[in-house]
DNA sequence: GGGGAGAGATGCCGC
DNA sequence: GCGGCATTTCTCCCC
């Protein structure tokens, strides 16, 4: 029985498949880009998809500890006692270099997936709850324009109240923060600046604040409106049965 | 010979062993926790890590189209055509259940990786520095301190110009945007209120500045500065030299 | 644990 | 391509 090719060729013929790669080995690895890095010899997980994504994964953590994105172009050299992996991503001017010391494990596939995912619970759900039913802020007000697009950035929701003031809405699916006030000001100023008007009120909506970032909304004479995202009841809900279920 | 014990036996053991575990599969996938999504049948590789982290990645992205965090209680239950994985993050209450209908590749091993990594060229280095060498920004600046709390945030580097007006410098190592603006804009407008002085400059310290943040930053009488991050330029010459090696 | 801010942020959509 | 901005942001640091 012939024996199998040795790795390195059998990694060339997987690149040049375009099969994802899954590589479990010792190694050490130096990045140079966007910024430099050096990590010294462990075991990591290496994936390398067909697009030219090259992820380096810890046995701990969400995040890989290096990566080159979509369109690295690899190669792999054989030397003596180790394998130099050379990553070159030339739109980015990056460059990672892993020196491959033991190879627990290669497997390498044709592998099909043209699946989209679809998400919900974001903040543009959000928005569109608050510009169907801008009452949910404040009795009296009518909804004008979603994602209003300004020199200055874009306004989640423009309302009148019923006193015909303009009313900017910014909306946060998490706990608001400066920068969400912040985002506030630029619109509430830019807008009666470039309208040479002065009653523009600003309203965050987000199911809480900080307390930082809400004194100082309070001083720049902003109002915050606790909302909360949709469905977020029903969503804690369905939690708790599932619960149940297992 | 005996055969090998089915699918959902070995990851469990693999689970129960703290193993790291890649799976190669077609899958469908339900998450629910703070957002909701749901993704149609395709081959993915699944990712199971010993601290409870759990990776789902297609064939093509840098980013995993689901993810459990560090942490994620898991298990499988093996049903007539499919298995059920199911994820549960008690903390996060987070919940996700993957539907395997077919089982390409599985392997688990334990592994060793007490490594950090090493990473140069962040924020950090820029403003240690303009710190330094607060002469880079404009003659005669004297630093006073680095990365001041204040009430409304972290001051990168605060300074006494020549003629003892009070500096505060916000550093970028990127093109700076509005956000970068605001912040600085949120520094000074609270140093001059806490202090009850008003000679205080805001300068940006950045490689670039978008145009729209610049006509912003200039509105508000503050200034940028074009400012390397440190190394910028010997990096450069690194990945040149790199390219040559290649 | 919360707050604040950077990140080799990433990804999406707009122009 | 850049710009503006959300992200199941993630991660780190400091209180």
């Amino acid at each position: 029985m012939p024996s199998p090719p040795p790795f390195h060729k059998q990694l060339e013929h997987a690149l040049a498949k375009k099969e994802i790669i899954i590589l479990l080995a010792t190694c050490s690895i130096d990045y140079n880009g966007r910024a430099q890095s050096s990590l010294a010899s462990g075991d990591r997980l290496l994936i390398i998809k067909p697009d030219g994504t090259l992820l380096v994964h810890q046995p701990t953590g969400n995040v890989p500890i290096n990566y080159m994105k979509e369109g690295t172009h690899i190669h792999i050299t054989a030397q003596p006692n180790v394998w130099l992996l050379h990553a070159h991503h030339p739109k980015n001017q990056e460059f990672m270099t892993i020196e491959l010391t033991r190879i627990y494990h290669l497997y390498t596939q044709q592998v099909h997936d043209g699946e989209k995912i679809i998400l919900h619970g974001h903040e543009k759900d959000m928005s569109d709850m608050l510009y169907a039913q801008p009452d949910l802020i404040e009795p009296g007000l009518r909804a004008v324009s979603r994602e209003e697009k300004t020199e200055f950035g874009f306004i989640d929701v423009l309302c009148y109240d019923q006193h015909n003031n303009l009313v900017i809405i910014e909306c946060k699916r998490n706990q608001a923060d400066f920068k969400a006030v912040e985002q506030l000001q630029r619109y509430v100023e830019k807008v009666k600046q470039s309208k040479g008007i002065t009653n523009v009120r600003g309203i965050l909506a987000s199911p809480s604040i900080s307390a930082n970032a809400k004194t100082f909304l309070e001083q720049l004479g902003y109002q915050h409106v606790a909302i909360n995202p949709p469905h977020f009841k029903e969503q804690h809900r369905k939690n708790q049965k599932k619960i149940g279920e297992y």
